[in-house]
DNA sequence: GACAATTGCTGAGGTTACCTCATCATGAGG
DNA sequence: CCTCATGATGAGGTAACCTCAGCAATTGTC
């Protein structure tokens, strides 16, 4: 066994966990490709749309990402027409953001895709797999 | 249950699986902490410390980066004294990147750590579930 | 009810970890 | 020996984050 092939056989648990981190980071990046959508942004797209019209700093939280960062990432979407910045009659001082119609469809469409994506990933496991993985993860996650 | 909540406790597959690479992520970088070490800079020590001395060129391809950008992590270890440059006698235009004792010694530190973090992450599993992890990571990856 | 402290957003500018392209020295093939 | 390819690196760029300063609006305190 040579080198390359020792790199592509890695067993241990964590290496074996960051090889499948790797192939759905890919795939993920493959299925978001038709809207010319970066992670961060559909990230953003999802959040909106499970909570609705947010101030940018509640959106901030939501991304664990910086206020100022949040600013950024909404410029973004808005210049593409998704979201829509508006002023938040409770406090002149924020900005509520929310998805428009074209980004409802859009955000609805990717998460459609993501799902298809998940099922096409993880449906090679068998249901008995699916349910142990699911399990497991769970342990690990808490 | 509200919106923070649901958002702590996602269960769809793909999401379960970025929680727990999250909590691997952090703390693998908490593992490297005491080296003042970044995730990048451990990969090239594992990669040198697995292969021995390579080419600058040979080094990014192991870690699947630009060889130009080979070029700024050896630049970091260097300047750590982890590794050392050499010219390549086979070959006068290459350079050899070679642990030096201390990065020898740093490497095999590190490695411990991860080995020890990564007990304690899975150790919380029962032996058979980590063997069926394991298994399914595997058919996962491949 | 004035005013100090706080909060919400954003401009300016920094950092990190990558990238491409051009350049220079060296090597290899007709 | 001369052209073309290759290895490393300088110059400069990008994406996604960050902090800090500043301004406007709100809130708490006396």
């Amino acid at each position: 066994m040579d080198a390359d092939e020792r790199e592509a056989h890695e067993e241990s648990l964590p290496e074996l966990f960051w090889a499948v981190a790797r192939r759905l980071r890919h795939q993920s990046r493959r299925t978001l490709e038709p809207w010319e959508i970066n992670p961060g942004h559909a990230r953003a797209l999802a959040v909106l749309g499970g909570h609705g019209a947010l101030r940018l700093s509640a959106l901030a939280d939501h991304l664990h990402i910086a206020p100022r960062s949040a600013t950024e990432v909404v410029d973004g979407l808005e210049g593409k027409g998704l979201v829509a910045r508006h002023p938040d009659p409770a406090d002149r001082r924020a900005t509520l953001v929310a998805l428009t119609d074209e980004g409802t469809r859009t955000g609805a469409a990717i998460r459609a895709a993501r799902n298809a994506e998940a099922d096409h990933f993880f449906g090679h496991l068998s249901p008995v797999d699916r349910e142990q993985l699911t399990r497991i993860l769970r342990t690990l996650r808490d």
